[in-house]
RNA sequence: GGCCCGGUGGUCAAGCGGUUAAGACACCGCCCUUUCACGGCGGUAACACGAGUUCGAUUCUCGUCCGGGUCACCA
């Protein structure tokens, strides 16, 4: 059986948008699942788009999500370059042997024709070219060339019959010959046209696998046909459904900008993790047999088959994004997050050092976001103005009457604790409250509420003490004891 | 406009002629709890519409509507 081979083929942008990012992984995907190679070829040859440093990007993000290519422009292959801009010289000799064996013909139309031909259409009619030089006398196609006459090279397409592909997740498509032009193979500056560009150059490094976005779905019989003309074997399309984004009124449309962060160094810059993202993507228009959703890269290339490729585009759920970056956060091997969350912490709390392990330990389970941390943990390092209505809490039974006796009890206990920290501070605590006879939370309540000056703070009571350290625990403390003083009053 | 593709809860989706139409996110309620979160339990919510084929259509066919894509010497 002839090895699998696909291909990512990216422009160098500057930066991966998702869109990207998925077809990218259902290539490497399909490759994998089939035991076959995964190929970067960079397709540099749009100049007005090129942006410095972009490739580093395609590497960066390849990298870290792990999608590692067996060929590239750092790796060969055998069927290089793998740069397109240093294969340009490869195309013009494809596209003259179409022309010597009559499947292909020189065009001399000027742009203001090709441009007249187009302000005179209709509606009904719209078709494009109207093929003037298909059948341009031999003596006269020599006579223009040797005078210099500027050209490109179009390919004949038949104007009659149909022409039927078959891909993958959207089964037979067939198109009417009439409805297709006759394409621009080399362009007037020798330059070969993308769709030309990319089927000699998948077909030279026998590329098996062609995936990519709906949206050539229409080209791809035009594709058919040039693999045709060349007798070379037709690859198995893999058409993806479009990843569309939600606008506020409620609509759809294509995922942009405006939707939020589309790049993945943008959602990473937000705070996601890569892992999220990948396993997030990963089912954004794919469904496994099996009926679950948490997927390593590892595992999605045991368990990737193209028959799960849905034909319906899918909305991107931020939502859905956040619950799994939340679930992979929590399945972080906690001295792993400590690491990833140090330059959150130091945002928030650039000057003061702490017990980061215990940070960590009470952020991790609630954190959805990392970008989240700096103001969940802001109060640490200086203390907020708070309201004294704080102090009241149906729960706890407790109010700030109720509060007194149980603030000056703590404090009192507190000074007298021998060692500061975690173990100690908490024993101290649940003794207090069985000596008074109440719930935990009774006495929990006003202590956090003190220390903290928040309502909702990741951790309790204990936890935030011993990361305060005692002095300025006690400082807190006896704030809260003069407020609610005052509040009494 | 022509051509192509799609249409199951708000979102991702399973389903391949007979199901009480899965599951997940989000949302709501309850429990747990030291607040929030986590976790546990429960709940609201869907086959775009109309014909046909069939004993029987979410599933097959056609039409309508809606959504998207595409019609370059751009990739």
């Amino acid at each position: 059986m002839k090895e699998v081979r696909s291909r990512f083929a990216p422009s160098p942008t500057g930066f991966m948008h998702v869109g990207n990012l998925r077809t990218a992984l259902y290539e490497y995907l399909i490759a994998r699942s089939l035991g076959g190679k995964f190929i970067l070829r960079i397709e540099d040859t749009d100049r007005e788009r090129y942006v410095e440093g972009a490739e580093a990007v395609i590497y960066n993000t390849l990298k870290t999500v792990g999608m590692h290519h067996d060929e590239g422009p750092d790796k060969d292959g055998g069927v290089g370059p793998y740069v397109q801009s240093q294969r340009l010289h490869m195309y013009r000799p494809y596209a003259e042997q179409l022309v010597r064996e009559g499947k292909a013909y020189y065009c001399f139309c000027t742009k203001e024709r090709l441009d007249s031909l187009k302000d005179n259409s209709t509606d009904e009619f719209s078709g494009g070219y109207d093929r003037q030089c298909r059948d341009l006398p031999q003596e006269e196609v020599q006579r223009l060339l040797d005078a210099g006459t500027p050209y490109v090279i179009r390919q004949k397409v038949p104007t009659t019959g149909s022409t039927t592909f078959s891909d993958a997740v959207f089964g037979d498509i067939t198109v009417d010959n009439c409805e297709l032009d006759d394409q621009v193979l080399l362009k007037s500056d020798g330059f070969p046209t993308y769709n030309f560009a990319n089927v000699i150059d998948d077909h030279t490094m026998n590329i098996t696998h062609v995936v990519r976005g709906c949206e050539y779905l229409s080209s791809t019989p035009k594709y058919n046909l040039l693999y045709e003309a060349f007798g070379w074997e037709i690859p198995t399309y893999v058409h993806l459904p479009l990843i569309l984004g939600k606008n506020p009124d409620g609509s759809v449309s294509k995922l942009s900008k405006r939707h939020g962060s589309t790049s993945f160094e943008g959602l990473v810059n937000e705070g996601y993790l890569p892992e999220a993202v990948i396993n997030y993507i990963a089912l954004l228009g794919w469904c496994p047999k099996e009926n679950r959703e948490k997927f390593t890269l590892t595992e999605l290339e045991q368990a990737f088959d193209v028959d799960g490729i849905s034909k319906s585009p899918a909305v991107f759920d931020y939502d859905k994004l956040a619950w799994f970056n939340a679930e992979y956060i929590r399945a972080m091997d906690p001295a792993k997050f400590t690491e990833v969350a140090m330059p959150y912490f130091k945002a928030a709390i650039p000057e003061q050092e702490m017990d980061w392990a215990l940070m960590a330990q009470i952020l991790q389970p609630r954190v959805t976001n990392l970008k989240q941390i700096p103001e969940m943990i802001s109060f640490f390092k200086e203390l907020p103005e708070y309201d004294v209505a704080l102090y009241t809490n149906k729960k706890s039974k407790t109010n700030t009457e109720k509060c007194l006796p149980t603030m000056e009890k703590a404090i009192a206990a507190f000074e007298a604790l021998p060692e500061w920290n975690a173990v100690a501070i908490h024993d101290l605590l649940l003794n207090m409250a069985a000596e008074m006879g109440v719930k935990n939370g009774f006495v929990m309540w006003p202590v956090r509420i003190a220390a903290s000056g928040t309502a909702v703070t990741p951790g309790g009571a204990v936890e935030i003490l011993a990361i305060l350290g005692r002095e300025e625990s006690l400082k807190r403390l006896n704030k809260g004891l003069e407020k609610i003083k005052a509040a009494l009053a």
